[in-house]
DNA sequence: GTCGTATTTCGATGATTCTCGAAATTTCCT
DNA sequence: AGGAAATTTCGAGAATCATCGAAATACGAC
């Protein structure tokens, strides 16, 4: 994962709204839920929540699949492992990642 | 750890510069790195990259500690531990994180 | 094809962020 | 005190972001 693609991954979840909604569709669990039940759940008009919406699915953190009318968005696990993967391995997020083992990377 | 506070610190890391910053940060271990030296290595003005340091530590994923006249900085491992914790916890990042346990937790 | 529902795009406004040079500050040394 | 080095604060401009209503689009039902 290039830092680039970590750095707008994670501007896209630190937005209070945006992680709330990521939240909320990790929950839904692999059912997905529909951008209509999330609105109602964020309490957020839905031209905000598309746009914002639109951001998670953009930098490959949620998807989306059409069923009829409905949009069914998804939190894309993967995705967000590989970002979890980049800070723990790039940044540093374990004891295991010792100073020594730091300046050898370096 | 609030979603505030969780959104606070993935927006701080969010910007390349200072995903950059902090990982330079990490790579430098235990005794940390002098502002200036961060500097060198960014390529990047100082009152920008102070700026860029200030939010880090404000969110507290970065501590500064005076030595004479030069500021050492070190990433706060716990912080970031406790970040990737709760991305993991509450976001899902990991298979064992099963749909049912998501459902329960709703 | 027309209607109704679900969602997005458009456009505009206010707020925040990024950037950086100049000036101010902090700290130590002499 | 006076001076030098490290870093921050100030101030201002450009850029990006967030918000939301109104209009437009996509889709299926009739």
């Amino acid at each position: 994962m290039k830092l680039e693609k970590a750095a707008t991954q994670l501007e896209a979840l630190g937005n209070p709204t945006r992680l709330q909604l990521y939240r909320i569709l990790v929950r839904a669990g692999d059912e997905g839920l529909p951008v209509g039940s999330a609105q109602e759940k964020l309490a957020v008009p839905a031209s905000t929540l598309s746009h914002h919406l639109r951001r998670l699915v953009d930098t490959g953190l949620v998807t989306q699949e059409r069923q009829a009318t409905t949009l069914i968005c998804r939190a894309n696990y993967p995705g967000m492992n590989a970002l979890i993967g980049y800070l723990a391995d790039e940044c540093c997020a374990d004891a295991k990642c010792a100073p020594t083992a730091k300046k050898a990377i370096a």
